[in-house]
DNA sequence: CCATTTATACTCTCCGTGAGCATAAGATGG
DNA sequence: CCATCTTATGCTCACGGAGAGTATAAATGG
């Protein structure tokens, strides 16, 4: 079958070689928001090349994102790799392979003088909030504009499979909305050519859709991002990594609705967290606030021992 | 921060290139036994420079393996993607990163004549099938190993803090068994040099764990596609490229079983899948068997339209 | 006919979860 | 001081899914 491994260390066939880059999906929760490090603008991830001076890819991003940031990443987690056949068009141009990572931070730790700029998530996927109701912009542009792209297909069977795709991924027809499709809605609206990276030569003419573009796949990749962490934090208390140190109970309910894209039920939430004992009581109360002052919790870091590998649970129905 | 993507198209430098190598993971079930494509004599999975003639790494994937196994893989996912700095130890050899992939068939697929050849997995992992009880050497000899190499720590807390995630990863201590943390397991037996991949010039003397070894990194590839698997199985409907077009719910739980490494509740397996409506029933019945016979039953593929993102469910607690 | 094996139909209980009600404790404005 | 607003926090209830057990049916080989 194939060749055996032994013979890995005879040097490549030199049409094998390839470049290798890390892109970074860097999320923190700011009073409610989700952002990313973008750069150029906002209009791309930050990506680098992989130094093979490290011993392992996560090690690299760390060293190299930490270098640019000043400040340590909380969780990394590999996200895909895709191979790219020569950013320029199929041309002879390099060939390269980029390997995304999320990370997860927060805001005030980026040292200020660099180049990266956070910007909204929801920037580039405005149809992705659900904390307000189904975001406006789902059935007044995109339903139509999918519905047209269903018509168009060649059988009506095609049309009907067409559309019920559609339906699902985008919870129309009175369907649920599921949060963690992020990666399969942009997917189907560049399918649709409803996103300018798709670009099928449209002329910059027709609107399509709002949400803001990026450079070559970096939506795609933000994209995988969003969803992973939304399926994340569902059974892994990562949310804590984008906390501040201590937190009232609704802070971190409205970072996890920030990053869900849709609310909790408050009293469910907070059952939910205490019952597991993911968090610990400071003894102060929280200032400067409306209302009846709130604890103040700390995340109990004893949970990464107890459970590192097993389950914690957020109150985010699993479909 | 980072450059900005549009020199990408420059060329790298010299020191960034390296080689992009597929590392496959092709399951099969065959008569509830879980096997695995394996090469030199089971000691490596297969794999191979990736080529630069495809559109993309799925494609290249599948193109190659059917190239040697003659027929389709059914369905397909990226694993993980892992730097080895020159395989020869740290010298200046060739970088490479190793893109690796799961993907499941059937034994019966695949044409003769090929190198290949199918092993079970839990030749590589014999603590990981729990389908009889526990298997005798997690007590006869890992949870002793395990228990000299916690003890071994420096302080009594950093000794505590080993044996409970020993405990919590195996099992031990009267706690439950989480199948689906078979990275964990193997990469916390590496850590304690109880894998003769983890060597630490260890001589060739300790009798260590039980359970066959693999070249470089390749039986961590493979924890990382049976972890990946006994998650999926649980959410989505991908039992059913393991199995032949017709089948007995009997068979069908019997390869979940396999897969997962532990038995489930027979009516309850039964309801769930029935409930589910992801099979439907041939008319016809088994043949050649012991005991009342059994209604023949079909995968139902509409569910792939139906509900291709949305979920399916086993019984198979979620921790 | 009996033991054995597998198939298949029901039932029962427990608990997690969604949802709502009620009360407490602060601030603010009249 | 009171009314009102806002957030915090405690408690209850009903539904449904999941685990587990009981019972019966349909085949086979002695």
């Amino acid at each position: 079958m194939a060749r055996s491994p032994q013979k890995k260390t005879s040097p490549p066939a030199s049409g094998n070689a390839v470049t290798a880059d890390l892109v970074a999906v860097l999320v923190a929760v700011t009073d409610g928001a989700p952002k990313i490090v973008t750069i150029a603008g906002g209009s791309a991830l930050p990506s680098g090349p992989f130094e093979f001076t490290h011993r392992s890819l996560q090690t690299a991003l760390r060293a190299w994102v930490e270098a640019q940031t000043g400040h340590p990443l909380g969780y990394v987690e590999q996200l895909y790799t895709f191979a790219d056949r020569g950013r320029s068009g199929d041309a002879k141009g390099p060939h390269s392979v980029s390997i995304s990572y999320l990370g997860l931070t927060r805001e005030d730790r980026v040292g200020e003088g660099f180049e990266a700029h956070w910007s909204g998530w929801y920037d580039y996927f405005p149809w992705e909030d659900h904390r307000a109701g189904a975001p406006a912009c789902l059935a007044r542009i995109i339903a139509p504009k999918l519905k047209a792209w269903a018509k168009a297909a060649a059988s009506p069977t095609l049309q009907r499979e067409r559309w019920q795709r559609c339906a699902i991924t985008f919870g129309l027809d009175n369907r649920d909305w599921n949060e963690e499709l992020v990666l399969q809605r942009y997917e189907l609206l560049w399918e649709a050519s409803l996103i300018p990276e798709a670009g099928r030569a449209h002329g910059r003419e027709a609107p399509l859709v709002p949400g803001k573009p990026m450079t070559a796949d970096h939506r795609r990749i933000l994209a995988t991002g969003i969803a992973r962490l939304r399926a994340k934090i569902k059974y892994r208390p990562v949310v804590f990594e984008l906390m501040p140190a201590e937190f009232t109970l609704l802070q971190l309910q409205r970072s996890v609705e920030a990053l869900a894209g849709r609310l909790v039920h408050k009293q469910n939430f907070r059952r939910l967290i205490e019952q597991q004992e993911l968090v610990e009581e400071t003894g102060a109360m929280a200032a400067d606030t409306v209302g009846r002052p709130a604890k103040l919790f700390r995340f109990r870091h004893a949970v990464l021992a107890e459970r590192a590998v097993a389950g914690t649970k957020l109150p985010l129905s699993r479909t």
